[in-house]
RNA sequence: GGUCCCGUCGUCUAACGGUUAGGACACCAGGUUUUCAUCCUGGCAACAGGGGUUCGAUUCCCCUCGGGAUCACCA
């Protein structure tokens, strides 16, 4: 087997969405699977577009997903620079090798006269392509005009390993720039040349490149090299799914759906398992899973839409999954006010109830604060449940103080799961109600919460005092609630 | 518009000529004498359309329709 190396080669104009970043786990996939080196390149050869701070965002979401690479700008390697901009020197050599062959000349037309070019044949509803218009005698190439590469058009057909044997006719192919007249490359120049010199094997990249490939083509061969693999990324679309993923339409940050709670399992579970699956039934999987599993014949050929709520699902499977000890890490900047404040030992009992409840570690102060501080009620929240709003004020108010009188005579000791849940199956038929009412009150007046732990769990963390209080507070309010 | 790619439940997908078209998310209904949530069980729900090829097409071919990409001194 020859030797895997990938890239992922982002330009720095901002932030990598969802999109990006699969096609940068795929390439880093492949790369683990057969131990070959996964390289960051950064292609910032358009400084115009350029965002100061982008390549240290692009790291860091590498970083946080996990997706390390094996060389790149920050770290270095065998293949030095990572950073296009300092291999002006190689794009220019390669150039001026073309030039030699006669496969590369200087563009002697102004914008201007390009743009007369391309209005004139719009007008008579051709394509425009350049090489219509190549120079018989161009001038010199001194760096200050852009340098062209001479095309050979032909039809061609190659071979993609995700899209399968792809085509293109002569018609396509042009004659486009190689290096621009600031000295700077083009992608389409700049890509080849780097994946050449840095050995890579495979290139994947996102569907949009299919168009520019036949080109690509004609170039390797003036160039004279063999071409690496082409994988080629069907693209995830927006939701609405009648478009490509791009920030332009507001496609995430990828680093902002761990601000919104999210964990790195799930990002990359759920990223890996759009377009891609390994023919069984498993939905879950790690990233030495993936790493194990992963195939680019496996990888399908439709875009696929980003479907938020299956990310959550996935989300809370895996905050399931998580060792106590490392969601208490992970949950560190997540907590409410009050849980902020609590002691790592408070923590860690809340949160071993609340674990297989939550879908993100956004949830955590709705389902935690009033463990660690008094709740306001909030009667809203009883009108708002339909068996409850049913129950009228002389019944609540019957409910909580029977509830109290009940629990004040389970003594400290008893304060367990056990007894409380039969004291509260007592008191159910004691006051002949039904669980959903005698429960969902009890529930709200101890936590006023949207959602939380179960009833006993949540009266044996809050302990005896805290729950008898809790019941009179809700008592007084409510009478308040009446008066006002 | 030219060129190219794609088309299975609402969504992510399995199927590589013969299946009651499978799974998951979402949704709905029950259950766990306990609410919200979790969990379990069940249900709803798809081969874009039309022609071929074949004993037999979701699967192969053609056309139509639909969606997307691309046509820069951007990547």
């Amino acid at each position: 087997m020859t030797k895997v190396r990938t890239r992922f080669a982002p330009s720095p104009t901002g932030y990598v969405h969802v999109g990006g970043i699969r096609t940068a786990l795929y390439a880093y996939l492949l790369a683990k699977q057969a131990r070959g080196q996964f390289v960051l390149r950064l292609e910032d050869t358009d400084k115009k577009r350029e965002v100061e701070g982008s390549d240290a965002h692009i790291i860091k979401s590498l970083h946080t997903l996990g997706i390390d690479y094996d060389e790149g700008p920050d770290i270095g390697g065998a293949y030095a620079p990572y950073r296009q901009s300092e291999r002006l020197e190689h794009y220019i050599e390669w150039g001026k090798k073309l030039v030699k062959k006669g496969r590369a000349y200087a563009d002697p037309y102004t914008p201007e006269e390009i743009r007369a070019f391309r209005s004139e044949a719009e007008q008579n509803k051709k394509a425009f392509l350049y090489r219509h218009h190549r120079p018989e005698n161009p001038p010199e190439w001194d760096g200050t005009r852009p340098l062209r590469f001479k095309s050979e058009p032909k039809a061609c057909a190659w071979h993609d390993a995700v899209m399968g044997d792809l085509h293109a006719g002569e018609e396509v192919i042009d004659d486009f720039v190689l290096i621009k007249s600031d000295g700077y490359p083009t992608y389409n120049f700049a890509h080849i040349i780097d994946d050449l010199e840095m050995e890579i094997s495979h290139v994947i990249r996102g569907q949009e490149f299919i168009a520019s490939t036949p080109n690509y083509l004609n170039l390797y061969e003036a160039l004279e090299i063999d071409r690496p693999v082409l994988a080629t990324m069907p693209h995830i679309l927006n939701e609405t799914g009648n478009k490509k993923l791009g920030k332009r339409d507001g496609a995430k940050d990828v680093l902002d759906y761990f601000r919104d709670g999210f964990i790195e399992e799930a990002m990359l579970n759920f990223i890996a398992s759009m377009g891609w699956n390994d023919g069984t039934e498993q939905e879950l999987f790690s990233k030495e899973e993936l790493v194990s599993k992963f195939s680019l014949e496996r990888v399908g050929r439709s875009g696929a839409r980003f479907d938020e709520k299956r990310l959550i699902w996935m989300n809370g499977q895996w905050i399931k999954r998580l060792e106590l000890s490392d969601l208490l890490k992970r949950a560190e900047t997540f907590w409410g006010e009050a849980g902020q404040k609590a002691s790592e030992a408070e923590r860690k009992a809340v949160l071993t109830v609340v674990q297989d409840r939550l879908k993100t570690l956004t949830d955590l102060p709705n389902l935690t604060e009033f463990f660690f501080t008094e709740p306001t009620p909030d009667w809203k929240m009883v009108d708002d449940s339909k068996q409850l709003a049913k129950v009228l004020y002389k019944n609540r108010l019957d409910l909580l103080r029977s509830a109290a009188e009940k629990l004040v005579q389970v003594s400290a000791e008893d304060w367990n799961e056990e007894t409380l849940q039969n004291t509260l199956n007592e008191l159910l038929t004691d006051t002949n109600t039904k669980p959903p009412v005698l429960f969902g009150l009890i529930r709200l007046a101890l936590t006023w919460a949207p959602f939380s732990p179960g009833l006993p769990e949540t009266m044996r963390l809050l302990g005896k005092e805290i729950t008898l209080s809790r019941l009179q507070s809700a008592t007084k309010s409510l009478g308040e609630e009446r008066a006002g």
